[in-house]
DNA sequence: CGCAAACCAGAACGAACGCTCTATCCAGTA
DNA sequence: TACTGGATAGAGCGTTCGTTCTGGTTTGCG
């Protein structure tokens, strides 16, 4: 159900959905502005998403979190030691970052916090993200030997931290808060070791 | 030049605007909103910002900014041991947002996704709070004894992960991310010890 | 082949946006 | 009393927003 041969009309309206709210926000992308990118026209957005601008914003969200989870495994699964593997995760992200010019940082942070409280099917779906990376971190962590509690607590503040990191990387346009948040991560985790 | 006896227009619409940028962001937020929150008129408004949207919106983080420092550095001061008052800062963070009915998070967060690479003065502004922030754990870190170059990357981390702390706290209506994170800094903060 | 369903296309709607404009009020000065 | 300039007030500008609507085109199946 995920890929069709050649991008599907849905799938292009997702993706531009995605890469806009990533880098302007919720409330500062608009459905033509999408559909425009997309190569679609508006009734093709209100075609594939009844439920307007909320729905589409669900489908960007979701989009955002597979695509993130798939570059997290890689990166998680590249390296046998969690910690490093984490600082490997940093250094990713941080290359990412620069390499876009500074404007792809957390994809989905941005319509998070515009949308608390207001919008409550992107914020579950914003939710459900935050908890899939964090899983992901957390079985890593296990398998790696880390007791249930340690590793579900450290999997919050990775994430959190690495979030946080992102956040100010762009900002500042710098790698640095990306990379040292790689390392005091690492030595956090290496911390509990038993 | 801070305080007029009576809270003036100016100062009314700044607190409003801070206010609803910070709940809002800053796309979702309308300068008319901010004029009737502020119960001013939209000529005041722009009698006291020329600039316009921008000039508001930078108004309105430095102002956040203010504010925020004034809190972190209550928090900080008073405890002695600054990885205890790390934490104590995490829990105020948690008090505070929980009040504010999950409301309330980072004052410029939303602010600073929505306007990276398209607002340079709302940047700069944001970049100027973050790196105050930042000064002020150092600071502290410092005068615990800390090495400079120790104190300067553990204050990074501090920030941002105090930072990605408040956002997941914010979208899972959760004080645990916070009160993890104020843990994992003070476990960090103490493995720096001399 | 016939025809309904699925999909694409874009004009048009009311509302809200940021912003400009003119008009009025009022303290301070001469 | 007349003037001045900061502050207040809100109607209204052009634009864009999310959304709806009416068609046209393609597609799949009986």
């Amino acid at each position: 159900m995920a890929n069709t041969p050649q991008p599907g009309t849905r799938e292009r309206i997702v993706s531009a959905a995605s890469l806009l709210m990533q880098r302007q926000g919720y409330e500062g992308t608009g459905i033509k502005q999408v559909a425009q990118e997309a190569k679609a026209t508006l009734g093709s957005v209100y075609h594939f998403f009844p439920g307007g601008k909320q729905a589409l914003g669900v489908a960007a969200v979701k989009h955002a979190d597979q695509e993130f989870a798939a570059m997290l495994s890689a990166s998680l699964s590249g390296e046998a030691d969690p910690a490093k593997a984490v600082a490997v995760c940093a250094r990713a992200l941080a290359d990412h970052l620069r390499d876009s010019g500074w404007m792809d940082g957390c994809p989905i942070s941005a319509t998070a916090l515009e949308t608390t409280g207001r919008a409550p099917e992107i914020e579950q779906a914003v939710a459900a993200a935050f908890q899939h990376w964090r899983d992901l971190v957390a079985g890593t962590l296990r398998e790696a030997g880390f007791a249930e509690g340690v590793a579900h607590d450290l999997a919050i503040t990775v994430i959190n931290t690495l979030e946080g990191a992102e956040l100010t990387a762009q900002v500042f346009r710098s790698e640095t808060p990306l990379l040292v948040a790689g390392e005091h991560l690492a030595r956090l985790i290496d911390s509990y070791r038993s």
